[in-house]
DNA sequence: CTGAAAGCGCTAACAA
DNA sequence: TTGTTAGCGCTTTCAG
């Protein structure tokens, strides 16, 4: 058996209450002698307290938990690192969790981060367990990254979708690019995605530019499923007028694009350019190097983490949710030709 | 205030021990009137049991810690996908921290994991913290993955670094190099890129080439770092016998390889030929796509999980420490010339 | 088949 | 400055 508060006390001499209060820094009253005398026993028992009984009592874990949407992103690691390093520095712990962009799962670890009374939560949701995120909400404050669900109101930080796509379709049209496809995984529910359709929409408007339904394609990120929409909108058999560049709405999404243009044999930019949504690390090693817009996910983290930790320390609890957007921008590398 | 197994058992009219029966499942002997009522309670009042009580009695937390070197590395997160699958399959809970290849940081996550009473640790060290960790093992079983310390009896599942390295090399040499360097991370402590250096010198020595001190690069991962080292290696002012072939020890470094000869318009494999330790990816996306030893990892981080849930399920509690050596495989890409 | 009671290891009034 | 005492919410003998 380990050691207990109990234990210490006794071999110090003094009350549990005592030892207890040395542990949570309440020295100032204390006589010096008493003081280290219990220093000395928990040195030598080597005696750490006990987390959850502490907890219990405190209904504190100094904890938080967050839930990636997918731990294999670029996007979600960039942003642990940040959320990482903040709460780090205010002495909290973390608690990761993968959700693997699957609803169950995600709804799975909201529970059990609950359940082990994590102080808070920063979640970047699939945006289908908002009944449930909006009642932890009650009790365990949370914050949204990346993903809002503007009906709960709740605490988000975000990116300016709206902005970026801007830069990104300004950029292909400066280029004179006037027929651009858009790559999209399916966006229910996952609001920057639904924004960056809109704002596509919306920046070929702009531009006197037609929308066609056709060229808009959502689809998920196996290969098979690329092939085939890629080799129906630019392969060998397409038509005269098909599109002279591709606009991705994510990172996977430009990933796989730009691995089956490979595959199939289609040069990027001579047959057909491309800009992402997100950038990452390796992006300007590919062949060609990728033109992205890109977030300040490091920074996203740091803000979601802050975000949080000034609520948990908030002394009157209700504040108004606030929503923190964040400037994306436009880095101009190879795919887009010159 | 939450509600408690009180308020159930008090509006179910029974006792706290028969709500906490119903709660584990003990049915077996039970009125099925009884049952239905606490069902439907607990429904109504959306009852969820505190896991911090219940851990204090039980002392399980059906939870285990894992602990990742560096959590940009895609070797790590495939590692987490590995790990995290087989432990949900098993009714694990995981909690997952990032060390940061940093020593401090490993030391804190390993006691607050300690701390809240997980069930078992799985550890990707940074093997400066042996002493701690053979002491925590004591009381909770841990599986160290990737990077062994045979001091400490501990499971260990690890790759074949020496059978890797050995494919490398013979396939450089098969390619014609008979010139070829290593670039590694500094190794103290780090068993696999001590195996691996250990491995290169072997591997030439059987190719009856000779080990050149020069030639063998411990270096960290800082652009500028490498590129020094790469420009005095391969670069213009190079002597006329300088390697034709780069052998990294890890991805990370062969990333920073990769992209600070592509920096400094040194062509590969034209100038000079690259082969990695690990795949990953995208690793394929790069221009030129590199040849890589590629090490198994979800399988890795699936074998890692499932010895630790034996080691926890087990009755007799002392089998002997087992290590695991997962093979590694050469694919063959564009880096090595053909 | 069910209940009473003790206790997991700690904290926090309240007393002294 | 320190000790006493009563829990936190749950599980688990032991009785019945």
């Amino acid at each position: 058996m380990s050691v207990t508060i109990a234990e210490v006390a006794r071999r110090s001499g003094v009350s549990k209450s005592t030892v207890s209060r040395y542990l949570n820094g309440l020295y100032d009253h204390m006589g010096a002698d008493t003081r280290d005398r219990i220093a000395q026993v928990i040195a030598e028992l080597d005696y750490r307290p006990n987390t959850l009984a502490r907890s219990l009592k405190q209904k504190r874990t100094h904890t938080v938990g967050a839930i990636v949407a997918n731990i294999l992103n670029p996007f979600s690691t960039s942003i642990i690192r940040g959320i990482e390093d903040t709460l780090q520095e205010a002495g909290f712990n973390l608690i990761l969790c993968n959700a693997d962009d699957d609803p169950a799962k995600e709804r799975d670890y909201v529970n059990m981060l609950a359940d082990k009374q994590v102080d808070g939560l920063i979640i970047n949701t699939t945006g289908c367990n908002n009944d449930l995120i909006a009642q932890v909400n009650q009790h365990t404050p949370i914050v949204l990254i990346d993903r809002k669900v503007p009906e709960i109101g709740i605490d988000t930080v975000t990116v300016d979708s709206a902005s970026g796509v801007r830069q990104a379709i300004d950029h292909m049209v400066r280029l004179g690019h006037r027929r651009i496809a858009m790559f999209t995984l399916p966006y229910d529910h996952v609001s920057p995605r639904l924004e960056r359709v809109q704002a596509y929409q919306a920046a070929l408007a702009d531009h006197g530019l037609p929308f066609r339904e056709d060229w808009l394609i959502r689809t998920g990120i196996e290969e098979t499923e690329i092939i085939a929409k890629l080799q129906e909108l630019v392969g060998v058999g397409a038509r005269d007028d098909k599109p002279t560049g591709i606009f991705c709405a994510n990172n996977l999404i430009t990933m796989s694009v730009v691995r089956v243009l490979k595959k199939l044999g289609i040069t990027v930019p001579a047959e057909v350019s491309v800009l992402g949504f997100d950038d990452w690390d390796w992006a300007e090693l590919i062949d060609p190097p990728v033109t992205v817009i890109a977030q300040p996910v490091y920074a996203m983290g740091n803000k979601a983490a802050s975000m949080l930790i000034k609520r948990l320390k908030a002394v009157r609890p209700s504040q108004k949710p606030a929503t923190v957007m964040f400037e994306p921008e436009l880095i101009k590398r190879k795919s887009c030709g010159e």
